[in-house]
DNA sequence: GCGAATGGCGAGACCGGGCTCTCGAGCCCG
DNA sequence: CGGGCTCGAGAGCCCGGTCTCGCCATTCGC
């Protein structure tokens, strides 16, 4: 194939192709100010015969307007924010909004990073997962704002900062999973996989403050399970929870250890696809069956969690109306809205639904 | 939080409170020319203190470059395109190129529209999964081409198109997992989705002709089935291949009606994640067990797939690597590399690998 | 000691559109 | 028949950078 390539039309072009001024080429192709029909028609022929397409680049640098959207990520590749991408994807294209994804791989220099990129690229609007931890860790947000460049959260609200904030309720939606495996009757219920802290604190309210100080979904998620055992009067045990790096390997340990203890583990709570399986390979590698040996939930359900056996019961997020809503807030902010009230009207809090399989069950003796 | 927003300051208000002229805040700040080292502390101070921000589209604007490479998949809320994308994000951003993803939804128009917005907003090369089926339904890819634009394809290549494309081999990958079933013995062997075509061709040839005319992978993986049946000397059976529309629940249907042949499946290969799952849960409605009654092999592995009961044997495709190196080729055109030799060197073909785990058994009697 | 080479800096053109403003032509009306 | 309007179209500036070119000043060479 021999392409030949040429410098791509300019709106000049046109006009002299169609033998008329730039303006009132600029004018028909742009499709503002008036034309008469009879140029209308001439400037439209010549643009056709020209292949002219017109620089959005050039368009966005008078207007100030880039019709972009952009979206930072820990991982395009994990499916949950795939999900929640596609739904911000498909929003903003409806409006004629597209959107530059840029992952952090969950490092908060990353994520800086990414959003002085779309700062630079004048995107007209950012949703981000953020990795941040606070108001001190979100300055880098905080900058866009002060730009003039409307910011929403997804996923991951940052407390403190008082941003719209399109996410779930991970606190309660974990106090349902856990308070569901205790009304099954079990009293040693494991958490797999906490917040990333190092080592394990011994003191819950240790764990608490350090939970509190790192990802916010992981936060809520143990403070979820903290209130289920509380609501049912169960006394916290450092030794059933898995904190530090959030790997299948430690996972896998993990759970091993929990299922080794004297008073053992017989119900699980895992927080992320990762934990199920890991947890799942744990319970195989030593011998023992889900729901009759231990019953176990997880988070973010997947068709195949349908076709396991046993079908696995577990939370469902809603990640396509994750990203949607998240899109139409921001699109709504970049329209002008006003902001959403103070006091903690911030939040856009999507339902969540713990789908009941086969995999809890009550303890076997 | 008060925000205040002012308009971002540009490189001629750096200029004016550095005290210098514009062109050397410019060549300071675009790090290009000449500097005395005198007047670049003065100019960085200046943009320091005023927060300075260069506009990435002024800046494409004159250079012509904007370093931002495109990327159109059919649906980027799936994990494999999601990985794909993953991997074209990663490998181009450690090369400063950012990336705007559109998601056609598996239709002709929404790609064409994806290519033309990417055209207009300058993008410096294209990586695109497409849905075209040869040189007739690719114009709009051609055009990219013609207007100076390079273009890699990535999964799916396009019969015709004498561009780079990043792939694996379908066909071969398709054979040697139906291959593994027939060495365990199986001599019916269903094959779990084919493309969307209208209809269920009862002669083979009529089969494999709408194939072509079908979506890529798939009339691969099509041929590489129907290869392995012509390699063990097996008869083609019209009954045994569920082609039209992929959806779970037609799977789910196809699947059960197989099975309820007089002369059954007794081993099952499937194109796609859902196809596999569909299978499975027409397998458990049945009655029937994996593998005892029936094996099964799958294409796209994940860590589900591991800890199913029994764990799955699957075809394991590199879908980082799918991207990497799609993103690799891609950005060695836009750096001017002569295009890879005619006669079939556009393919960049990528290796699977056939996960072999427990699905796979002889057949029952 | 004076012309020339060199070095440092800035004026201004340019990228490709958007948009304002002015100017000219045509029309209506008194 | 001329004044006032309206309507249509094009000249020209703007967006915020890049980059060429030329000016001025210093220094070098003979």
């Amino acid at each position: 194939m021999t392409v030949e390539r040429s410098a791509p039309p300019t709106i000049s072009e046109v006009a002299a192709e169609a033998g008329v001024g730039r303006a009132t080429a600029a004018r028909t192709l742009g499709g503002y100010g008036y034309v008469s029909p009879e140029l209308r028609s001439r400037v439209l022929a010549a643009a056709e015969r020209l292949g002219y397409r017109a620089n959005a680049l050039a368009r966005s640098m008078s207007t100030g307007v880039s019709h972009t959207l952009g979206v930072i990520v820990a991982d395009i590749g994990n499916p949950f924010f795939a999900g929640v991408v596609r739904g911000i994807s498909d929003a903003s294209r409806a409006r004629g909004f597209d959107t530059i994804v840029l992952s952090t791989h969950e490092s908060l220099d990353e994520e800086i990073a990414a959003m002085h990129v779309l700062i630079d690229k004048q995107v007209d609007g950012i949703v981000v997962a953020s990795a941040a931890l606070g108001p001190k860790t979100s300055a880098h947000i905080a900058e866009a704002w002060s730009r003039g460049i409307p910011v929403v959260l997804v996923d991951r609200a940052v407390p403190g900062l008082e941003l719209d904030a399109v996410v779930i309720d991970n606190r309660e939606a974990a106090r349902e999973a856990v308070t569901a495996l205790i009304a099954a009757g079990h009293r040693r219920v494991g958490f797999v996989w906490g917040p990333p802290i190092a080592g394990r604190p011994d003191r819950r309210r240790d764990l608490v403050d350090a939970a509190a100080r790192n990802l916010w979904t992981d936060g809520e998620r143990l403070r979820g399970y903290l209130d289920a055992l509380d609501d049912a009067g169960l006394p916290f045990d450092a030794d059933l929870v898995m904190v530090g790096e959030k790997t299948e390997e430690r996972a896998i340990a993990e759970v091993e250890r929990m299922l080794g203890l004297d008073d053992r583990v017989t119900a699980l709570f895992c927080t992320e696809t990762d934990a199920v399986t890991g947890a799942l390979r744990a319970i195989r590698a030593t011998g023992f069956r889900v729901p009759a040996d231990v019953s176990l939930i997880g988070f973010d359900d997947s068709s195949w969690a349908a076709v396991m056996e046993p079908p696995l019961t577990m939370i469902e997020q809603p990640m396509l109306a994750l990203g949607t809503r998240a899109a139409e807030v921001l699109l709504a902010l970049i329209d002008g809205a006003p902001r959403s009230q103070p006091d903690g009207a911030f939040r856009h809090t999507l339902d969540t639904r713990l789908v009941e399989r086969s995999s809890v069950a009550p303890p076997s003796a």
